[in-house]
DNA sequence: TTGTATGCGTTATCAA
DNA sequence: TTGATAACGCATACAA
C-alpha cells in the first residue's frame, strides 16, 4: 500500500538536472536560471513533489516547528490566545506543535525532551520552566519566548502585556465613578499576570488609601475561572460586608461574581456595586454579563511573540528584549462610562 | 554560542559501547544486557542525551507528529474538543501538530504540504478536504480519521457523535414536556453535526407531525455563534409568532437566544418556550443559561479519534472503521426533568 | 549557473 | 548480545 514517497532526485530525473539543482530551486536567495527553475517546479508539480521536512532538518539543524507550552487549552482566554498564535506562527512560514503542561511537576522533563525536535522556537505561555531547561534551549540556539512570566535574570525573549497598566486603569475608572470601597480580586493560586495586575491597582490607590479616601481590600477566591467567581460572590454576599467597587483579574471570575449577585439580587450593578474584569474575552460581552473590562488583544500579543521570536533566529546575539503590549478600559453596563463622568 | 547536540555517538564514547547499541537500548523491544544497558543510560543521562527525531523519522519514514486541522479553535466547543485531543496525543507518545484552515479556500493545498513532515496521522476536525487529498495521505501510509465529516467513499476512518439521537433526545423531551409547537435552528451555514441533529430531531416527530399533533418548524440563524442566536431571537420576537419549544443545533446559539429572551421579557423560559441546546459546553452550565442540552463528551471523541489511529498504524490494512459516540440529556433550567413527568 | 560529492544522526541489516 | 555498515533525503562546499 505504501507508496514510496517522491524525493528531490525523482523531481531531478524528470527535469533532466541534478539533485542540488532541483534543492536549490526551491531555495528563493538562490541564484537559478529561470529556464531551469520552470522546468523543475513544472516536473515536481507532476510528481506532486513536497520537500521532506526531516531531512531539510537533518541538515539545517533546525525544524520550523514552534513549540507552544500552554497549560491547557481550553480556558476561554487562553483558547483565544492560542487561536492568535497558531494563525501567527503559520503565517510566518513556520508550525505550532502544542504542548500541554497542566501537570505542573513534570514541566521540565517535558520541555527537556522537546530538544528531540529541533524546534526553532519556543514560546512559553504557561508553566514556568526552572531556568536551567530556558538555557538548555538558549544554548542550543533555540530561541524562547516567555509570555506573561515573571523572568528577570534569564537570556529569553520576553512579552508581557501591560499589566500594571491594567490595574491602574480599572483603579482610576472606579475613583472617577466615585466608588470609595473598592476591592481586588484574584486567584489563590498566583500567577505573574495577576500579581501584576493586582500591584497596578494597588499601587496607584495607594496615596488616597494613605490619605483615608479610599478603602482597599486584597481578597482571594478558589480557583481561577468562573465557578471561583460565583463561589466568591455568595461568601461575599453572605459576609454582609460589601465594597461598592471591584477589580477583577480575570474576566471568567468577573462573570461568576455577577451571577453570584444576580441571583441573589441584594446589590445592584453599577449602582451598588461595580465591577470590572480584564481580558476582554468574548463572554464579556454577552448581554448576560456586558462587562467593563480591560482589554488586551491577543493578536497583539501573538504577533510580538512571534516577531521576537524571527528577530532572535535572523540575530541570535543579541541582548534579550522586553516588550510591553498596551492595554485599553473598555467601558460595558457592570460601570458606565457615564458613571466616571 | 550553537552549542553542538549530544549524539548517540557522543554517548557511545562515553559508555564504552557502539553506536548500534546506544541506539537499541532506547529501543525497549530490542534484547540488550542489562549490564549494558545500565552503562548506556547512565551516559546519555550524563551528557542530557536526547534522540534526534529528524534522524529518527528519516529511516522510519514516520515522525510521531499528529496534525490536528480545525477551522479556528476559539470557539468554545472546538477548543474543548481540541484540548482533549491534545492530551489525548500526548498520552499516545505522540505530538500534535495544529493546522488551521480557516480560509477553507486553501484547504487542499495547505493539506498536501503536511506531506512534507511524515505525519503518523491527520485528524480532521473541520474543513472537508477533497477525497483526493485524503486518498494521497492514505495511500502514502498516513491515516486519515474523520471527526464529525460527512464521507461515504473514502478510506478514512470516521468518528462521529451521535448526532441523530441527540436531535432525537431533544425532540423526545419536548414533547414528554407537553410542547406543541416545535422548532428547530442551526446556523445557515450547514455543517454535518447540524444537518444530522436536526434531521433526528425532524425524524423522531415527524409521525406526530403527520398526525396533526404537533406543528414543527426548521429555522437558520445567520452565524453559527452567540450573535447569531442573539439576533435570531430579536427577529423572532419581532415576528411575534412563537414556538414552545426549541431545539438549537449549538449551545451557543441558544445562549444568545436566552440573552435574547431576557432582554425583551415577553416569554418566560422554559414555561412560555422551552430550550434545549446540543454539545453541554462550559458555558451552558452558567447560572446565566442553566441551559438543558444534549451532552456530548469531548475526551470520549479524542479517545475514539486517536484510538481509530493507533488502529491503524498497525495494521494498515484493515477496513474503514466508522464509530458512533453516545450522548446523553441533561436538564437544566431552561426545560427541568419535572416538565417531562 | 550547474553538477559532484559529502555528511547530518538515526535505525536496520548482516556478520560475528 | 554486540559491532560494523548501509541507507534515509536533503543542503551545501567545492569544482567546473
Amino acid at each position: 500500500m505504501d507508496k514510496p514517497s517522491v524525493t528531490s532526485a525523482d523531481v531531478a530525473r524528470l527535469a533532466g538536472v541534478s539533485q542540488s539543482t532541483v534543492s536549490r530551486s526551491f531555495d528563493s536567495s538562490s541564484r537559478i536560471s529561470d529556464g531551469t527553475r520552470q522546468k523543475v517546479f513544472a516536473a515536481a508539480d507532476e510528481l506532486g513533489y513536497q520537500v521532506n521536512k526531516a531531512a531539510q532538518t537533518m541538515i539545517k539543524k533546525r525544524s520550523d516547528l514552534v513549540g507552544l507550552v500552554t497549560a491547557g487549552l481550553a480556558d476561554p482566554f487562553r483558547s483565544e490566545f492560542l487561536n492568535s498564535l497558531v494563525l501567527e506562527i503559520q503565517n510566518n512560514g513556520l508550525r505550532p506543535m502544542v504542548i500541554d503542561v497542566s501537570d505542573t511537576h513534570t514541566i521540565d522533563v517535558q520541555l527537556q525532551s522537546l530538544i528531540q525536535y529541533q524546534l526553532s522556537g519556543v514560546i512559553i505561555t504557561s508553566g514556568t520552566p526552572s531556568e536551567a531547561v530556558a538555557k538548555t534551549f538558549i544554548k542550543r540556539g533555540t530561541p524562547v519566548v516567555l509570555v506573561n512570566r515573571a523572568d528577570h535574570s534569564s537570556e529569553a525573549d520576553i512579552v508581557n502585556l501591560d499589566n500594571e497598566k491594567a490595574g491602574a486603569l480599572a483603579a482610576e475608572a472606579l475613583m472617577k465613578a466615585g466608588k470609595r470601597k473598592l476591592m481586588v480580586v484574584r486567584s489563590k493560586v498566583a500567577s505573574y499576570s495577576s500579581v501584576k495586575r493586582t500591584k497596578g491597582f494597588l499601587d496607584k490607590l495607594s496615596p488616597f488609601v494613605k490619605q483615608g479616601s479610599i478603602s482597599l481590600e486584597e481578597a482571594f477566591c478558589e480557583t481561577g475561572n468562573y465557578h471561583g467567581g460565583a463561589q466568591f460572590g455568595a461568601d461575599l454576599l453572605a459576609s454582609k460586608h460589601y465594597p461598592d467597587g471591584v477589580f477583577f483579574c480575570m474576566d471568567c471570575i468577573a462573570c461568576g461574581f455577577l451571577d453570584a449577585l444576580k441571583q441573589s439580587n441584594t446589590l445592584a450593578v453599577p449602582t451598588d456595586i461595580a465591577v470590572i474584569g480584564c481580558d476582554d474575552i468574548s463572554i464579556a460581552r454577552y448581554q448576560s454579563y456586558d462587562l467593563t473590562t480591560v482589554r488586551q488583544s491577543p493578536q497583539k500579543m501573538a504577533a510580538a511573540a512571534v516577531s521576537a521570536l524571527q528577530k532572535r533566529l535572523k540575530q541570535p546575539n543579541t541582548k534579550p528584549i522586553q516588550q510591553k503590549v498596551s492595554v485599553e478600559l473598555v467601558f460595558r453596563g457592570t460601570l458606565t462610562e457615564s458613571n466616571t463622568l
